[in-house]
RNA sequence: GGUGCCAUAGCUCAGUUGGUAGAGCAACGGACUGAAAAUCCGUGUGUCCCUAGUUCGAUUCUUGGUGGCACCA
């Protein structure tokens, strides 16, 4: 049975590092589950692997986008399912890291799936919630979703759009989309958990937002300020440079956003990663334990 | 050395006419099915500097310390 080694921890923990040691170890390629290393105009603020490791072990879903390009989870699970055939065909094991654990878990366990909603439906319901606000979606799913109505956020707006959308533009309701089954991979999965004690982890995070300044992250940011609305630049490291452009605060300020953000995002990926029981935590210092689980 | 002011949450501070305390920021915890580095929800975490008094009761008043700041020498 083949196996994919999939390599998960909150930013800045190390991830990148002990994969490449591990896909060289194991003479395999690296499959990145990060959404937003995909977007090839995004390379400083997301800490995309240096040229060297590029260079050492293949890589896959790294600038692989154009921030103008729409993707989702969806379109990962199913391009890195058919990835991992072809990789699987050469290698009995590869290599799987990223931050992103909805992408992650897509890929692990399935996500399931609906229509692509027609961007004019969602055009339409983001009109509606600007206009009409959160309390109209609400009405809205109450009618055309009550099972998910009852189950939502309802103070997420996001979430009760998604399910509205879905709802209009398939005539059913969201919730008879879900399935809550995993799906059986044809492949062994070990998930690895990547993890230090806090105060290393914010160190770690606050000499990496210094580095990236260094490298040039403000200049990036101005490259891509005309593009700032877009998705793929609702990401910290530079929402806080456009608000700076923007003339909201200074640019300390902004830096010290970009590390208190980065921050709390780390809180919440090991919060997603943490409740997943198959996860083994361990230091990324300790790539010898690694090695041992894989051989075990 | 003298005088004055200050000492309360991780930080900056408010407050208690004596009944063990609260804001901002930071922090902490959680949720998550095609925007996910997104989005949403929840939580004060405290020897009120120390000591001895007065008092039923002191973080608050008084004594003496300690530390910091300012001014005078």
């Amino acid at each position: 049975m083949h196996k994919l080694l999939v390599i998960v921890g909150p930013t800045a923990v190390g991830k990148t590092r002990v994969a490449v040691e591990v896909a060289k170890a194991l003479g395999t390629e690296i499959v990145s589950c990060d959404s937003r290393q995909m977007y090839r105009e995004m390379r400083i603020g997301t800490a995309v692997p240096e040229p060297e490791e590029l260079a050492a072990v293949p890589h896959h879903f790294i600038g692989n986008l154009s921030i103008r390009d729409y993707y989702n989870v969806s379109m990962f699970e199913q391009e890195c399912l058919q990835l991992l055939e072809r990789l699987f065909a050469k290698y009995p094991t590869a290599v799987m890291t990223g931050g992103s654990g909805l992408y992650a878990d897509a890929l692990c366990k399935g996500i399931d799936d609906f229509p692509t909603v027609d961007p004019e439906i969602r055009k339409t319901v983001i009109r509606q919630f600007e206009a009409e606000g959160i309390e109209y979606l609400r009405r809205q799913l109450k009618m055309l979703d009550p099972d998910h109505y009852a189950k939502v956020d309802l103070r997420n707006h996001k979430r009760i759009m998604k399910a509205v959308e879905v709802c209009l533009q398939t005539g059913k309701p969201y919730s008879s989309f879900l399935t809550a089954q995993e799906r059986k991979r044809p492949f062994d999965i070990v998930k690895i958990l990547l993890d230090r004690p806090r105060e290393e982890l914010f160190d770690r995070i606050n000499r990496r937002t210094d580095l990236m300044m260094e490298a040039g992250l403000l200049e990036e940011a101005q490259s891509l300020y005309p593009y700032r609305h877009l998705n793929a630049l609702n990401t910290v490291g530079y929402k806080e440079l456009f608000a700076y452009m923007d003339g909201l605060h200074d640019l300390d300020t902004a830096v010290e956003l970009i590390r208190r953000n980065t921050r709390r995002y780390a809180k919440r990926q090991l919060t997603w990663f943490g409740r997943d029981p198959e996860m083994k935590r361990m230091h990324p210092d300790n790539i010898d334990e690694l090695i041992t689980v894989l051989n075990s």
